[in-house]
DNA sequence: CTCCCATGCAAGCAGTCACTTGCTTGCAGC
DNA sequence: GCTGCAAGCAAGTGACTGCTTGCATGGGAG
């Protein structure tokens, strides 16, 4: 394996764990199985070692895309959800290393991360709903579209963190999330209920 | 002022700052305008000051609270939603830090801090409200009370940090959020529409 | 006035930080 | 065999870390 990316990969992960001042060029070092000599030769600074290593692991290969004309909603919207739930949940601690971070490192973060574009489509297929009317309640779809996120990023964040507030399932969550949301920009009659929402009462 | 105090909020501000690492006992000091040896003699060592500084800051006065027997659902959850939102927007900086230390310092975070607790007495206003048969749509009470939860959470640490994504204004995201919420749960038409929706469509 | 207690100041402890220097090792291509 | 390059190793730089020691100072209570 290149040892390049073996570097930038143990430098995010390191700082996913600790933040900037956490993720010390020894620790980084001994997680790749390298000198630390090794990092300063390849990348110059630590800065610069990070910031390449945040870059590469925010560019991922996006797979579940929203379509651009919606044809079934709920399954569309279920689909996507659950896909951005998953990129959220396994880059958790390096979202909130970021966020920590970003006062102070704000160059760490890329500008055109992944949650903001997924917010971008999400909020074009939004109003692509409501053009077609298949959304009929007055809503704005840039509000909406954060909204919805919203939702995955707060569960996201809490869920495991926070288990007696989550005592739920993920996938029956994630099922409601997108049935309220419907519901809530009138789209739920003609989303095509293909199966009885069910309310798990506790 | 009481030195203590003093000694503690500036412990706090630094921690949310720049994380148990960036907090350090000179910095502390410097900000609270104290010299660092008073910081160990009040409290013995900077993780028992971060944990009294942090405990402080979560201890805060309740105010709005969701009644027992909902009446205007609307106005209840609006003016609700509006007080946990200052909340959640004035601790941005230490809720995020709170979030990237947990795994490295969980003892830092109180553990009914504010926002749990602000879910559990969501949820049970939501129950009541179904309970009540104002909400009609089938939900789980918890996993909508997480859901908008959620979604205020998601807009405290996004605004601001992307505001190409937040455009609009805080208070009308707010309205639209509740709006879409209530018609989510069905309870859009028992909440007496006072002020005609306004989506504002760009 | 005396005593006490909180606070400040100066200095220092051992440890860690990012980063550098000088030198050695291993391996690929010619 | 020679050259060149990537990587390792040992050692050290000055700065910063949490925390301690010894001593001075001030002001309120008796």
């Amino acid at each position: 394996m290149d040892i390049q990316h073996r570097i930038l990969e143990a430098a995010a992960r390191v700082f996913a764990e600790g933040g900037f001042r956490g993720a010390t060029t020894r620790r980084i070092a001994q997680e790749a199985g390298v000198n630390e000599i090794t990092l300063f030769r390849h990348f110059g600074s630590k800065e610069r070692l990070l910031l390449a290593a945040i870059a590469v692991v925010d560019r991922v290969p996006r797979e579940a895309t929203l379509p651009a004309r919606p044809r079934d909603p709920r399954a569309e919207l279920l689909t996507w959800v659950r896909h951005e739930m998953d990129h959220l949940l396994d880059r958790r601690s390096l979202i909130c290393a970021c966020m920590a971070e970003i006062s102070e490192h704000p160059e760490l973060v890329p500008p055109g991360n992944h949650p903001v574009a997924a917010v971008r489509a999400l909020r074009d297929y939004l109003a692509a709903l409501q053009a077609e009317g298949i959304a009929t309640a007055p809503f704005d779809p840039g509000t909406a579209a954060t909204m919805l996120m919203g939702v995955l990023f707060g569960d996201a964040m809490g869920r495991g963190v926070i288990p007696d507030l989550y005592d739920n399932d993920l996938d029956q969550a994630l099922e409601q999330y997108v049935e309220l949301f419907l519901r809530g920009i009138g789209a739920a009659a003609a989303a095509g209920k293909r199966a009885r929402t069910r309310a798990t009462r506790r």
